[in-house]
DNA sequence: CACGAGACCTGTTCGC
DNA sequence: TGCGAACAGGTCTCGT
């Protein structure tokens, strides 16, 4: 499910509380349901519920589609992959049917791991570079300059599309915002990285920021029956638009596989 | 090195 | 209506 937008949604939510829950920060870990072993990516599940347990929650943070949580003696770490979600629930509401995993807080509020497709994974750690220590640059990293982020394309000679969701390339990118960039900037998605020139690899880096910014404004994208809460759906330019009128020139949208991932593009608009 | 296929999983939608 | 195939926001590993 989520790429770099909706895990920032999230974050901002647990974060900063809702109508309906208060913030987590200052929030003690009273206890932990494993419904699902496979959840917990490290430590053993044993050693993770004997460590959370008595420990505070001081930050909430967000790495490429990694969620940190800044614990008292550690971090957890939670990946969402392809259907996770992760949400507040208070003392009324019954556990679902993909709960996975259940963190017992204070005031009877619980934190809940989601996953009808059991993909995600968490991680408690001392040191989260154990965890996101390969990935990319952030896309709105101040350091990730026109001429770092030109040098990096052209190192490489790959179709631009996979490259992009590579995230040891560039951290948080996922196939909708990938192809809503690549659209933007008026790229083909299987453009190989070396021959495209420094102003539309200029372009292409203010395009993804751009897509990602609208996508964080819009609280990410709501898709099926997994994340909920953002709009952003209501505004692709072509993904899940194939055979409609590309927002910029008419001409219908197409949709082909590119490193097994379902593309849409604009044929007219991104030629190769 | 770059790419494709398969694995990990469950649920929904599509096509006949 | 029914049923199998195709497809889904991601990432890892293996073979060529």
């Amino acid at each position: 499910m989520p790429e770099l937008p909706e895990v920032e949604s999230i974050r901002n939510r647990l974060r900063s509380g809702t109508e309906s829950h208060p913030s987590l920060l200052g929030n003690l870990f009273l206890g932990v349901e494993i419904r699902w072993l496979r959840s917990i990516a490290y430590p053993t599940a044993q050693e993770f519920q004997s460590q959370v347990v008595g420990q505070t929650i001081l930050e909430l943070n967000r790495r490429g589609k990694y969620l940190i949580f800044h614990l008292s003696d550690s971090y957890l770490i939670v990946h969402l992959r392809m259907s996770g979600d992760i949400s507040v629930i208070s003392k009324g509401d019954l556990v679902r049917q993909h709960d996975r995993i259940v963190f017992h807080l204070n005031d009877g509020l619980r934190l809940v791991f989601n996953d009808a497709r059991k993909f995600g994974r968490i991680w408690l750690v001392h040191d989260p570079l154990q965890v996101t220590g390969k990935l990319g640059p952030e896309p709105f990293s101040v350091e990730l300059t026109n001429e770092v982020f030109y040098s990096r394309l052209t190192a490489v000679k790959r179709q631009i599309k996979p490259l992009l969701l590579d995230q040891t390339f560039l951290a948080g990118l996922g196939n909708i915002y990938t192809d809503e960039a690549l659209h933007l900037a008026q790229i083909h998605p299987l453009c190989l990285s070396n021959q495209i020139d420094s102003l539309q690899s200029s372009r292409l880096l203010a395009c993804i920021r751009e897509v990602l910014e609208e996508g964080i404004r819009r609280q990410g994208a709501s898709i099926d029956w997994v994340y909920r809460g953002g709009d952003f759906q209501n505004y692709f330019r072509v993904y899940k638009r194939t055979g409609q009128p590309c927002p910029t020139c008419g001409t219908l949208i197409l949709r082909i596989m590119v490193g097994q991932r379902g593309t849409h593009y604009c044929p007219q608009c991104q030629k190769l």
